[in-house]
RNA sequence: GGUCUCGUAGCUCAGUUGGAUAGAGCAAUAGCCUUCUAAGCUAUGGGUCGCAGGUUCGAAUCCUGCCGGGAUCACCA
């Protein structure tokens, strides 16, 4: 029963009767009265005193005086201005409780006449990058939003459009061919550079296994052969004194090395000079005949040397070795810039002319063409970059019910294109170029196709909107897409209205802001970019030394902490990007925004770890739940306040998915949590003597703690059982 | 320059189908752990809702102009 409507009804049969005149419908404004006021719902009169024609007050007070008489469930009201506040009977609201907690699903919309198919887009990444904390936030959106729409009883679909073709690609696939082998690899990235995990990797000495056998076996034959003279075993005719202290020299010269990293990177440099050494070689060669594989398998590991990276190799991850060729590819790309310009170039020519972005080019055209080295080359890089996104999204706990390609869709759309050259609706320009004119709807000309006949990325997105329509047969399609891209957006809903296709206006551009750092915009370029993996690590580490420093972790094993710590990094970082706005541009400090206190995630975690906790004593004591609550106990302010907070999960719902906005669920969360521990703080619960009032207690409690749990799994976080 | 968008407390954000005295958290200060988890609770201070007009019973919310920030306006994606 929605009470709400119940009221609406009512006021409009009491104007009737009252001024024999029936209102329009939307005269009637019912709200929720403030809570600084008595009342549970409050009628806004200004607007019905045209047909009253009598003061504010005395409207208000004719009315609140028939529906107090003629409605059952009203128990009071009262009068302040024009407001006419009415309160319902606690009978009402404690049996509504009643049947919420017989709901398993409340808030969410089961068998749903006539669902929508929706479709929604979201990540969309580029394969030449990792991702950073713009991508975060649009994931965490995305399948939010998903989960929210789905909620309320629609099909949803998740769709992930890989951007893995164009320039970008080629340029990391150029800088790997160029400055890809190992040596060199080493030799640029800055060690500092690399991310926390690779670091520790260095440092425990788990080295690529390349690497490791390399440096055991130069060892083992170095102190070989020195024991050996010292032992007298070789004669003195297989060498001298003199290959002894070169050996020795070679050692003092890589332990000297500081740590095992500069260790590492000390031998790959020198690696031609210790194997080329003819005493070495021939050392090996010729007097340890036994040993004669080993000596191969050092050329074999010279040679491995000389090839290139692979993430497997260096055991980083794929995603992130992609990018390091990237900001190689840039930072070169730059100096060959200023080369030119020094050279008295203008700044704009050296961008063409530059040999680097010249030969990037050439290698997207020949991978158009199909070259079969570039494309296998192409797509072992891809390969990496996926296996590395793949670990991201787990982590984030984000999935897709289906990928797309660019590399497959990126022709699609010329056909439509030519069909609205035929319709008339597109325009040929005389190079042999395609646009459309949006002069009249107040935008510039558009290019569809270039004079080559290629497509750019508006001719492409036509083509997968048209084809996930037909694919899905959706009645609906979401992008979440920044909201750099409002204007692509704006055209590409006008150009498929114009090309004939209804189901353009249920195209949704779901643009969210951008996330920027205390310095300002996040550019990749000079290095201000927060990397999602990194940050998620530093989340859970956050986490760790917290509960640690409050004693939150003793008495558990080594797994459960980890989930732990997990759940609640996780938990404070999703809730802090999750609670604005989408369409807010949002400030992000890594040092200062992310709190566990206030408004957070684990503040939020920590008041349903609570509840349970009472739960799990109340189980201890034998304590059941009743079926039925007694109706007539009395209730605080705060009890009922916590039940009208209940009672409006539902509308939050429904606002959520049809705003696309998680932030309204994360926000009347955090509402509900905050008045829980404020009725914790002074309501005993276990500890209260009359039973039904304790029943009762339980009982909100424990559907407070449902509500927390599955608004918090509307935005995909966990929430733990203790912390 | 055109178009779009945002501007609320020192900081990060709620609040906008027009409704009562504009709310939280962080930061600051002062309190509360022999009782169900103090990642909690209570209290204090902190505001020209960017500015100026307009619409009306009533404007942070709608309209216009201005100021300030951001995005976008490629034969890039």
């Amino acid at each position: 029963m929605d009470i709400e409507l119940m009221l609406k009804k009512a006021v409009l049969n009491a104007v009737g009767k009252l001024y024999k005149q029936t209102p329009d419908e939307k005269l009637i404004q019912i709200q929720k009265t403030r809570k600084d006021f008595d009342g549970d719902f409050t009628l806004v009169v200004f607007p019905l005193l045209r047909v009253s024609k009598k003061p504010p007050e005395q409207t208000a007070n004719e009315l609140g005086e028939y529906l107090k008489d003629n409605i059952e469930q009203i128990s009071e009201f009262n009068v302040i201005k024009g407001f006419l506040n009415l309160s319902i009977d606690k009978i009402f609201w404690i049996s509504y409780l009643n049947t919420v907690v017989q709901d398993d699903n409340y808030g969410f919309i089961k068998n749903k006449e006539n669902p929508k198919t929706i479709l929604i887009e979201y990540s969309s990444p580029n394969t030449n990058k990792p991702l950073h904390l713009g991508h975060i936030r649009n994931n965490l959106l995305g399948y939010s939003v998903a989960k929210i729409i789905e909620s309320q009883g629609d099909k949803v679909y998740k769709v992930n459009l890989v951007n893995d073709r164009g320039i970008h690609i080629c340029k990391s696939m150029l800088a790997w061919q160029k400055w890809g082998e190992i040596n060199s690899y080493l030799n640029w990235i800055p060690i500092n550079n690399l991310d926390s995990n690779y670091r520790s990797y260095l440092n425990k000495n788990n080295y690529p296994k390349e690497y490791v056998q390399f440096c055991k076996e130069i060892e083992k034959y170095c102190t070989k052969i020195i024991s050996g003279y010292k032992t007298g075993n070789v004669r003195s005719k297989l060498g001298g004194n003199e290959y002894r202290s070169e050996l020795k020299i070679i050692f003092k010269k890589i332990r000297n090395r500081g740590n095992s990293c500069e260790q590492l990177k000390y031998i790959i440099d020198n690696v031609d000079q210790f194997i080329n050494k003819s005493t070495f070689k021939d050392l090996l060669r010729k007097r340890i005949k036994r040993q004669r594989k080993k000596v191969e398998s050092l050329e074999v590991i010279k040679e491995l040397l000389n090839t290139n990276i692979t993430p497997d190799r260096i055991k980083r991850k794929g995603d992130h070795l992609v990018g390091d060729f990237y900001v190689k590819f840039d930072q070169e790309y730059k100096k060959e810039i200023e080369e030119l310009v020094s050279k008295g170039q203008t700044e704009e020519d050296a961008k063409k002319n530059a040999p680097l972005i010249l030969k990037a080019q050439e290698m997207l055209r020949k991978w158009e063409a199909k070259d079969p080295e570039i494309i296998s080359l192409w797509k072992e890089m891809n390969h990496w970059v996926l296996e590395g996104f793949d670990i991201t999204y787990k982590n984030l706990g984000v999935d897709f019910d289906k990928t797309y390609f660019e590399s497959k869709t990126y022709k699609l759309g010329k056909k439509l294109v030519e069909e609205g050259l035929k319709e008339r609706v597109l325009i040929k320009k005389e190079d042999g170029s395609v646009w459309v004119d949006l002069t009249k709807e107040g935008l510039d000309q558009k290019i569809l196709l270039r004079s080559d006949g290629t497509s750019v990325y508006m001719t492409q997105d036509l083509g997968t909107a048209h084809q996930r329509f037909t694919d899905y047969n959706a009645d609906e399609a979401i992008y979440v897409v920044g909201n750099e891209q409002n204007y692509h957006f704006q055209v590409l809903k006008i150009i498929l209205g114009k090309l004939g296709f209804s189901w353009s206006e249920y195209l949704h551009h779901l643009s969210y802001g951008m996330v920027e750092l205390p310095e300002g915009k996040m550019k990749s370029r000079e290095g201000t970019v927060v990397d999602a993996d990194n940050l998620l690590n530093e989340m859970t580490l956050t986490a760790e030394e917290m509960s640690r420093e409050l004693g939150k972790l003793e008495g558990y094993s080594d797994s459960e902490e980890k989930q732990i710590i997990e759940t609640i990094g996780l938990g404070a970082l999703k809730y802090f990007i999750l609670k604005v706005d989408p369409k807010k541009t949002m400030t992000f400090d890594p040092k200062e925004s992310i709190d566990f206190n206030g408004n957070t995630g684990p503040f939020i975690q920590y008041t349903f770890a609570r509840i349970q906790s009472i739960i799990r004593k109340a189980n201890d004591k034998g304590m059941k739940l009743p079926i039925e609550l007694n109706s007539k106990i009395k209730i605080s302010n705060k009890e009922l306040q916590l039940i009208k907070l209940i009672y409006s999960y539902p509308e939050v719902l429904k606002e959520a998915a049809n705003d696309y906005s998680p932030a309204q669920i994360a926000n009347y969360i955090y509402d509900l949590a905050k008045e829980f521990n404020q009725f914790y703080h002074d309501h005993p619960i276990l500890g209260e003597d009359d039973k039904s009032i304790s029943e009762f207690r339980l009982h909100l409690s424990k559907q407070l703690g449902e509500i927390i749990k599955s608004g918090m799994g509307l935005l995909r976080i966990n929430v733990p059982d203790r912390m």
